[in-house]
DNA sequence: CGACCCCCG
DNA sequence: GACGGGGGTCG
């Protein structure tokens, strides 16, 4: 390993009041496992500072002290902490900015207009907002990159977990990496003695005085001083921190960003630890430092609480700090906030948190975006910044590797917003053809048509347009040990060079997602397999680091429980002493993919062409379409007669009869996520 | 599945 | 506030 050792042998001796550890063999092979459950388990939360400032930085070649600030049409989206240092918060004015900082650079988002094969930084596309869109294209861009440098960093794919939790913050999960250090640093620990036992604990680390460097540790619980011996968990901590430390030094040389980041037992603290120090600092929080470093925080800065059900716990018991949440029951937590969201909540304030890291880095869905202000209010206008939308999207989906099939969207979705609704109109994509960016238009056009006829939709506020459901495409080579068994790849050739149509069938190889498998949950405290082999059960053997609740902790909306975590600590242990440089180098396309070429005999929708709007409908709704055209020729006459009255209808005019789906429930209403067996709270 | 909702930065 | 992403439920 490249980091520094952090040990120092120690001038003090320490009295060695304990000859073993808290911690078991179990727990070292649960840590090998990245089991949610083990009490040695190291996770980091890593989050660059201010970046889309930085991004702007880094593109303009600027020096570090240069306050910068990025903005968006009137208003400023980042600013960096050279600006910061003047009083610049986001909800500031650019005049006000300028004015507390005269140097301010205010460098505004790349933006498209109409026509624009690509985005571009224009100087004066604030000026522009009627007819540009924004596009963080160039920060996705640097995302990547930083994204590609961390998982360089890290070791391959068996023992790397990262998740990729926005554009600019990831999750990475230590464990297996730090058990396969444990044993190269302490030998003693390599391979349990009494191999039919695993319950037997381990022997003390050996005495050393842990070297945290330049690290910001928080303060210790009440009960603990830092002249206490160090415990496995210490060290675990302490190697995670030195991994994190390297990481974030890689992406500071290579790549000129400066990221902060927390190191935690599991995510929610993690996250709060990234949030501790900033810029550029990293944030150990120690098992024995929880408590302390918990109960200095409101509640609603704990990941899930900063939303609705965040005030809803706060308007039940009357107290936004944890300290103060700390002294109700369990009981009366499930009693006001349902038995799932309390226990969760119950364990989430004692600083436990199950959710696993999910090692996913790819994006899900695609989306673009215009609020329009003014409003809009035809479909033609509709229509050109639908046309801009798919440019975005396509040229992104370009840089997914769609054109090679890599990975392929399956549906296509319109968000229409109009004053107070907000509608949306989701459409397959044709599987078996080429993507192609017409396509994608024609599908948007139908989509807003559908939007239209159905309800009152203009003035529109809002319009965005997004893909997802990604699919693994034919030649993917992202198979679950990152690479293509042999003959899976010369199938893969063979089917990508023909043009697959599957007609519908069973597509050869479904490609094995890399299961995410319930992926974000919240796991449980302990699980109970319901056939209780004894293939993992977990902690709670000597009363150490035992879940606080009784029952099942579960997330805050919607439980759902993932399965049992397999225990392939075997497979890891295996691989932890390989060299092993085998995982997901990207392997280069298995030929120069020549975009795929249309298919001819393809079955389509069939489509008729409206001639007042260009749009291709479904024949099965010409009818409705026309209709359309004739409401709004209805609604113009009625705009050009009044302009005044329709100010004031906009408001006062009754709801217009609902076809379709009705919107759930009314908002405001007090209701906790529709949760199973969820009741209303009282309070409302 | 499609439509809608919630949470996050 | 604008934009872009994650997750989930319900019928």
């Amino acid at each position: 390993m490249s980091f520094s050792q952090s040990f120092t042998s120690s001038p003090l001796s320490l009295t060695p009041q304990r000859r073993k550890s808290k911690f078991t063999f179990k727990h070292l092979s649960q840590l090998a496992a990245s089991s949610t459950a083990c009490p040695l388990r190291v996770i980091a939360h890593i989050d660059l500072d201010a970046f889309y400032a930085q991004c702007e930085m880094v593109r303009l070649g600027l020096p570090e002290d240069q306050p910068l600030a990025v903005q968006q049409w009137q208003g400023l989206i980042a600013i960096n902490y050279p600006a910061r240092k003047f009083g610049l918060n986001r909800h500031i004015t650019i005049t006000e900015a300028q004015k507390l900082c005269p140097k301010l650079i205010c460098q505004h988002v790349a933006t498209w207009k109409e026509g624009d094969e690509k985005w571009a930084y224009n100087e004066d596309a604030f000026k522009e907002m009627a007819t540009r869109k924004v596009s963080l294209d160039p920060y996705r861009t640097e995302s990547r990159k930083i994204l590609a440098l961390v998982k360089e960093t890290l070791p391959a794919v068996p023992l790397q977990k990262v998740e990729k939790a926005s554009i600019d913050e990831v999750f990475v999960d230590l464990s297996a990496q730090i058990h396969s250090i444990l044993l190269k640093r302490y030998p003693e620990l390599d391979g349990p003695p009494p191999y039919d036992d695993p319950t037997e604990n381990l022997p003390r680390p050996s005495n050393t005085a842990l070297n945290w460097d330049t690290d910001a540790l928080v303060d210790l619980d009440a009960s603990e001083t830092e002249d206490d011996d160090p415990d496995w968990d210490d060290i675990t901590m302490l190697i995670g921190s030195e991994i994190v430390r390297s990481v974030r030094l890689a992406v500071r040389e290579k790549l000129k960003y400066t990221c902060s980041a927390g190191v935690a037992k599991n995510k929610m603290l993690a996250k709060l630890g990234s949030g501790h120090k900033k810029p550029n600092a990293q944030t150990i929080i120690r098992n024995r430092a929880v408590q302390q470093f918990m109960s200095g925080f409101k509640f609603t800065k704990i990941r899930n609480l900063g939303g609705k059900l965040g005030d809803q716990v706060v308007a039940a018991f009357n107290t936004d700090t944890v300290q103060e949440l700390l002294e109700v029951p369990l009981e009366q937590l499930k009693k006001r906030m349902g038995d799932d969201t309390g226990g969760w909540l119950y364990n989430v304030i004692r600083g436990e948190d199950y959710s696993e890291v999910n090692p996913r880095t790819e994006i899900k869905s695609m989306l673009s975006a215009k609020s329009f202000r003014p409003t809009i209010n035809e479909f033609e206008v509709g229509v050109r910044w639908l046309r801009i939308f798919v440019a975005d999207i396509f040229s992104r989906l370009v840089e997914e590797g769609v054109l090679e099939n890599k990975r392929r969207p399956k549906t296509i979705n319109l968000h229409h917003r109009q004053v107070m609704q907000t509608r949306s109109k989701q459409a397959p994509i044709p599987q078996g053809k080429a993507m192609s960016e017409e396509m994608l238009f024609e599908l948007s056009k139908t989509l807003l048509a559908q939007v239209v006829v159905d309800g009152k939709a203009w003035p529109c506020a809002n319009l965005s347009l997004s893909v997802g459901g990604f699919e693994d495409g034919i030649t993917g080579n992202k198979g679950i040990g990152g690479f293509l068994v042999r003959g899976e790849e010369a199938k893969a050739m063979l089917s990508n060079s023909s043009e697959v149509d599957y007609h519908g069938a069973e597509p050869p190889e479904k490609r094995r997602k890399i299961d995410d498998g319930g992926s974000n949950k919240f796991l449980l405290a302990r699980e109970e397999s319901s056939r209780g082999d004894s293939e993992q059960e977990f902690v709670g053997d000597l009363g150490v680091i035992e879940p606080h609740v009784d029952d099942p902790s579960i997330p805050p909306p919607s439980g759902q429980r993932s399965p049992p975590t397999v225990d392939d600590s075997e497979n890891v242990a295996a691989a932890t002493g390989l060299p092993r440089s085998l995982g997901i180098e990207e392997v280069t396309p298995l030929h120069s993919a020549k975009p795929n070429t249309t298919l001819l005999d393809q079955q389509s929708i069939e489509t008729y062409l409206c001639k007042r709007c260009d749009a291709h409908v479904p024949v099965t709704e010409q009818s409705e379409h026309e209709d359309y055209h004739f409401a709004k020729d209805l609604q113009n006459e009625d705009r050009n007669s009044s302009t005044a009255l329709r100010a004031t209808q906009s408001t006062a005019r009754p709801a217009p009869p609902r076809r379709g789906r009705g919107r759930g429930r009314p908002p405001g209403s007090g209701m906790v996520r529709a949760e199973k067996g969820q009741k209303r709270l009282a309070f409302g």
